[in-house]
DNA sequence: AGCACGATTAACT
DNA sequence: GTTAATCGTGCTC
């Protein structure tokens, strides 16, 4: 039986579920097989004040699921190409997320393999939109519940990340985000082990 | 018009 | 081996 983190986990502040996502196990049934990685880096985007985040345009069509429940999966689209994750947080009508950026593949190499050809497995899923290549995440699962098992997406406890292994920093790819926002130091990394 | 990106290329060391 | 620059693509507002 699968153990999805529960709502509780998301209804926090979004720093501290983008902080605690880390060594978390993210889990996608896919043609039958059960496919996980560990997180190993988030984003927290907060409300429709930080000008980053994609609220700061208000309640759309688009952003919506944010304002709904903590749990539930933000799936976007953008330049012409590329899905991204993200998970709901915070009590709802308060619209936060945070970006799954990166997971190492645990269960389920053999599909994965497949599902990237001629990529090396380390570039599987070291990026957002790579990581929704290899797990199949497109749009068709915006607003699933991640907190339970039934859309085949979801999230496990994992094992914890001690903070001397954690690198924290700005977010990536904001090109014409004003200050603060840009550089407030929303990213949390696992720091490479060896 | 403007992207919460990634691959390819071109320049370095 | 590395970092920097370019741009495709189509959805959102």
């Amino acid at each position: 039986m699968p153990t999805p983190l529960p709502p509780d986990f998301y209804a926090r502040s979004t720093l501290t579920v983008a902080r605690e996502l880390l060594g978390a196990r993210l889990v996608r049934m896919l043609d039958g097989v059960r496919l996980s990685g560990t997180i190993t880096e988030t984003e927290a985007y907060v409300g429709e004040t930080d000008l980053a985040c994609h609220a700061r345009a208000g309640r759309t069509p688009r952003t919506q699921v944010m304002y709904g429940p903590p749990g539930r999966a933000y799936v976007y689209f953008t330049y012409g190409m590329h899905w991204m994750l993200n998970v709901v947080t915070e009590p709802e009508n308060f619209p936060c997320a945070v970006l799954i950026r990166a997971v190492e593949v645990i269960e389920g190499q053999e599909l994965v393999a497949a599902r990237r050809p001629g990529v090396a497995k380390p570039q599987w899923t070291d990026g957002p939109a790579k990581l929704c290549v290899a797990f199949g995440i497109t749009g068709d699962l915006n607003a699933v519940d991640l907190t339970r098992p039934v859309a085949g997406l979801w999230v496990e406890a994992g094992e914890p990340v001690p903070a001397e292994n954690v690198t924290i920093g700005p977010r990536v790819g904001l090109y014409s985000v004003p200050e603060p926002w840009k550089g407030m130091p929303w990213r949390f990394l696992r720091r490479r082990e060896k």
